[in-house]
DNA sequence: TTGTACGCGTTATCAT
DNA sequence: ATGATAACGCGTACAA
């Protein structure tokens, strides 16, 4: 098999050593125009490519890859914030390898194994929702972390997160002010950071508002689109619910796809902006907060790690917005 | 700096000899159980972690990288073609390195260069919109390739698309039959194959229909939501559209858009499903196909060649399907 | 079955 | 400024 031109045959072409092409290669300045000519020559010809496998095994080298891992590539979410991470280390000259998790702790593991082994000069993940190995007990070196959209299981490392608890707190704040006084909560599993947070802003709110909150109201078994809109079609019929919360964007579209089956709606504020959302009628208010900014945070911090500085904050908590369409109010 | 223990230093505290040590790691049978048990000790203990860069550059061993070129891994589009394509090749061991091109020619040919220096196993391009450096124009050796949803520029290699002109003509054919007379062409710049084909596929339709195509009908010069909705509230208000065919997701949500603003819908099919397209009122009809699959397929067909073997066709059509939701039909 | 010695493509040391 | 040579971590002839 052919394994293409290396320096040394370079080097034979131009007739100098090897190591005065490793020099041009890398952007010396110190060699003879001459010369250099004449390995340009050399490398135009033979179709010469630098292996950076191989300059990578040598001390005080990298790979110059970073590794992200997210819950699922599929979901546009996620794939937002990878576009965020993306912009920032392509600026930087490193490629990312991106993998998905499916928040199988297990798979997750598996992954980061992997690119370890490959040798990445840094991490970004998106821990899973629960279990694992801890990155303690990984034997060293280690590569430096960062953790975005929710901590580690085990706490500790750099991480950086949206503010859910605010933002739930903002979103419940405006249904009741709207006149609602049954809010449900729709969301994924508890054991998520993100969604015990926006349940806890979710609780403050209803308590700052003097409303007692009723565990019927609330559920937290929504994986997908089509258990969000069974579960918002059952707390409208069967608790009387006359607002919805919904947590994330799969629950604000399993609500709105309820409200169309039953052909009645209640009012509405979703957690996260999805696509469409001002498609809708009436345009659906959500709080939600930017991030692709997110991603570009996380990699700014992990570059800044690599470079052996100390970035600003150890956690670094993004602000929520709220964005008012009209899906806030009463029907009609 | 550390650089983690290696296979010596695991032979050294197994009193084993290296060789043991790389056999045991890569999992061979015909090892002393006795020795197989001190050599799995020295690896816990040590904490050892093979590295996969080192083994990369023996001659017959590979990366176990792949590449993936798209334009932009935040367009749902794209990043669920990913997905389809991550799927694959993690059962098959490989990481995938992805990359967003931004439809730049310069860009993407920079990203396969450095990938080919990191020696990917395989590449999977979304070629670029046009221009671009022209495969056969690379110093061999060079790794296979498949491109997908576009035909290279300079077309040949393995390609996996989807049928573009037969999908829009089936949009077209559904509108007309639906009464109209006057459909608008919204889509993305003629030079993208995709939007060419599916051109195309409108003319075609409006001809068997016997319509003569009026160019004026026609804006190819959309690349975003918000030039998208423009363009229709354009040619509704200018050209006396009566229908709506959206070459592409964002073109749809244009429209949308428009009518919304305008307070007044014409019947409109949209190419590529989206998101909440069934929450939009009426729900909005599409032709659209597995992007996914399309991404998994490419995948196959790159591993096929990765061990040697001959994928099935050069070029593999994906069927498009109609999605039909009522937005095809006349307001009220 | 196990070990020795070498080569993979690159960069760094050190002498020239 | 340039070149000979030694690593880097690993897998494989080939010998034992």
């Amino acid at each position: 098999m052919d394994r293409g031109p290396t320096m040394i045959d370079v080097a034979e072409a131009a007739s100098v050593s090897l190591k005065t092409v490793s020099r041009y290669v890398n952007g010396a300045t110190n060699i003879n125009p001459e010369l250099a000519e004449r390995i340009r020559e050399a490398v135009q010809t033979l179709g010469y490519r630098r292996n950076l496998a191989a300059a990578s095994i040598r001390p005080g080298w990298t790979s110059r890859m970073l590794g992200l891992i997210i819950g699922d590539l599929g979901n546009p979410y996620y794939s937002t914030l990878a576009r965020g991470v993306e912009r920032e280390v392509h600026a930087r000259g490193y490629i990312l390898t991106t993998a998905s998790s499916d928040e199988d702790a297990t798979r997750n593991d598996e992954l980061v194994d992997r690119m370890l082994e490959q040798r990445v000069d840094g991490l970004i993940i998106v821990p899973p929702y629960t279990g694992g190995r801890s990155w303690a007990d990984l034997p060293p070196p280690l590569p430096p972390r960062v953790l975005v959209d929710r901590p580690a299981p085990e706490g500790g490392g750099y991480t950086v997160l949206a503010d859910n608890a605010a933002g739930a707190a903002r979103a419940v704040e405006l249904l009741v002010q709207e006149g609602a006084t049954r809010i449900a909560f729709v969301g994924d599993s508890e054991l998520i950071s993100t969604m015990a947070e926006r349940r806890q802003g979710y609780e403050s709110a209803l308590q700052a508002a003097g409303i007692a909150a009723d565990p019927a109201l609330v559920d937290h078994g929504v994986h997908t689109d089509e258990q969000a809109e069974q579960a918002v079609e059952r707390l409208l019929a069967d608790q009387g619910a006359d607002a919805v919360f919904a947590a994330n964007n799969r629950a604000s579209i399993g609500a709105l796809r309820a409200f169309r089956a039953r052909g009645e709606r209640v009012p509405l504020i979703g957690f996260d902006d999805f696509e469409s959302a001002e498609l809708t009628s009436p345009a659906t208010t959500v709080v939600s907060h930017d991030i692709a900014r997110m991603g570009a945070i996380a990699a700014q911090t992990l570059l800044t790690l690599i470079d052996g500085d100390e970035p600003a904050a150890l956690t670094t908590v993004l602000p929520v917005a709220l964005r008012r369409r009209g899906s806030e109010r009463a029907a009609r």
